[in-house]
DNA sequence: ATTCCTGCAAAAACTTTGCACCATG
DNA sequence: CATGGTGCAAAGTTTTTGCAGGAAT
C-alpha cells in the first residue's frame, strides 16, 4: 500500500529525522481506509489491532498526536460528545471539510461543494485575515427524519 | 438580572418540570457575562464561585449539560485541545456562529457575517437536508502576525 | 409533601508519562 | 550503534455517578 498519502508521510517523518515504524503506518493505513468515518480513538486502536495486533493504546494516542501535527489527520467534533479523528482531506491546495450532521440521528453526511470563497473574501476584506482552512458543520434535517 | 435569556432559560425549566435554583442562574449569568469568550469548564466554575462560592464542580457540568441539550449554550473546539462553552447566538431565527483561528498565535476572532444562504440552499437541493444552524471555523493567519 | 438538586466523594473514562527494552536508519 | 519508538503500567486529567441532605414548587 504505497499511495501518495503514504509516501508524504514517509517523506515528513524522513524529513523531521523521526522513523517509520510499522504502528505508524498501520494507524494511518486504518485511517486511510476509513475517510470520512469520524473514529473515535477507540475505534482507531480496534480497528489498528487487526494490522498490527501488539500495538498499546499509547502509541495509538501517540501516534495520532504526530499525524494531527503534521496536518495530515483532522481532529472533530461532532457534538455527540466524543472526539473524532479523519484523514485529511486538502491534498494539492483544497481545503474543504462540509458536514451536515441530522439533529434527529445524528447521521453525518459529507458535502464537497466549495462555495465558502464569498465568505473568504469577506474574512480578507473586513477582517485582514488570510483563511487557510475550514471547517464547516451544519445542523439540520436529513431527508429520512423529513419523511417521518 | 432579568434578560431576555434569563427569561427563556426559566419558561424552558418551567416548562419541564425542573426547577429553577441560584446555582443554575450562577452559571447562566457567568456565560452571559463572556459572550463571546470560549470558557471551558474549569474557567466557568472558577468564574461561578465568586457568585455561588459553594458550588461543586459537579453541578457546573451538570448544569452545562442541560444548558446544552435547552439549546442555550453551544460546545465549541477551537482545536487547542480544550474543549470551550459560550452562550448560543441564535436567538429569533438568526444562526450566525463564525470562528477566525489564527494558526499562529492562536487568537479567535468572531465574524458575523452570514454570507451561508447560498451553501444552505445547496444543502437543501442537492443532500435533501434542511439546515437549522451551522457552525463554521476558519483557520488561517491574522493580521498581527501577517505583519511580522 | 413531593420532586428535583446539590455537594461531596468515589468511580469511571480518557489521556499522558516514565522507563526498560527494541527497532530503525 | 545512536537515536528515537514501543509496550506496559502508573500517574494525571477530566467527567460522571451514587447518595444523603437540602431547596423549590
Amino acid at each position: 500500500m504505497s499511495s501518495i498519502k503514504c509516501d508524504a508521510f514517509k517523506e515528513l517523518l524522513k524529513q523531521k529525522g523521526l522513523k517509520i515504524t510499522a504502528q505508524r503506518e498501520s494507524v494511518l493505513e486504518v485511517l486511510k481506509n476509513h475517510e470520512g468515518n469520524h473514529l473515535t480513538v477507540e475505534e482507531i486502536y480496534e480497528k489498528v489491532k487487526t494490522l498490527s495486533p501488539e500495538i498499546g493504546l499509547a502509541t495509538v494516542y501517540r501516534t495520532i498526536q504526530l499525524l494531527s501535527e503534521l496536518k495530515l489527520v483532522d481532529k472533530l467534533e461532532l457534538n455527540d460528545g466524543f472526539i473524532r479523528y479523519e484523514i485529511g482531506k486538502f491534498d494539492g491546495g483544497k481545503h474543504n471539510h462540509h458536514h451536515l450532521i441530522c439533529e434527529i440521528c445524528g447521521r453525518v453526511i459529507e458535502a464537497e461543494d466549495d462555495l465558502l470563497d464569498l465568505i473568504e473574501e469577506t474574512c480578507r476584506k473586513k477582517y485582514d485575515f488570510k483563511v487557510t482552512n475550514h471547517v464547516v458543520k451544519f445542523y439540520g434535517i436529513c431527508n429520512k427524519c423529513s419523511e417521518k
